[in-house]
DNA sequence: AGACATGTATCAGTTAGTGATATATCTATA
DNA sequence: TATAGATATATCACTAACTGATACATGTCT
């Protein structure tokens, strides 16, 4: 394990674990994962991805894991750890009350003018 | 104008948005209030924050409000404009999105080991 | 006046993400 | 069984954005 991720996390990291949440997955399955999770509006190259999996891997995020019996022998499947769970739900609750206090705000149609 | 911007938005850009739909303000009370709307957790600096409002500046999504009447001499305020309003309720939006799909996922705890 | 907070500005350095490309393996089908 | 195309992982050189540090001017308080 080597350093620690702070909040706000960045899109890839955030994408990654989000899609690892509803279940085991190997790396272009999670790429394909989070493009359906962003409504296609994020995409994940190979370079973003990779890399992103393996700083995770290293900081105990994720794992990847062993006795995965796939029928295609490149795959590599990756879960969340307890950690990697932990982080995502604080993400989560980050943006939900930024979300709760974004509806509290007053607007003032008046001051935006152009 | 030059450029635009795309989702998901940058923390930076984000808060300074976010803070200035509250009302306008000048850079130093922008950053203070970045700090209170993320419960201290997010911190900007001057060197992010005024490259920010500078980028912010260029593509149209804040302006300079020009009679601003005020005590110090040395502020310069800045307001949201309709389409800065806009980018954030996008934004606003998307993580909204993302959150609903996180309480929809039927987490496996299970497959969570250590 | 002096001390300290407020406010704007900029530099050099780091980190994370990107587009492009490479290469191997699997699947379908002709 | 060849071969086309999708699947899957990997890495390089480059860029954009953020950061810590520092500088410096202006304001307020006593």
């Amino acid at each position: 394990m080597q350093g620690t991720l702070e909040l706000p996390l960045t899109p890839a990291v955030f994408f990654t674990l989000f899609a690892l949440a509803g279940g085991e997955k190997h790396g272009y399955a999670i790429m394909q994962e989070t493009r359906k999770l962003s409504d296609e509006s994020f995409r994940m190259g190979p370079a973003t991805l990779y890399t992103t999996v393996q700083r995770l891997l290293d900081m105990d995020l994720i794992a990847e894991v062993a006795g995965a019996k796939d029928t295609d022998s490149r795959r590599r499947n990756y879960r969340l750890t307890k950690s990697g769970r932990a982080l995502l739900d604080a993400e989560l609750d980050r943006v939900n009350t930024l979300v709760r206090k974004a509806k509290a705000i007053h607007w003032k149609p008046a001051q935006v003018k152009p």
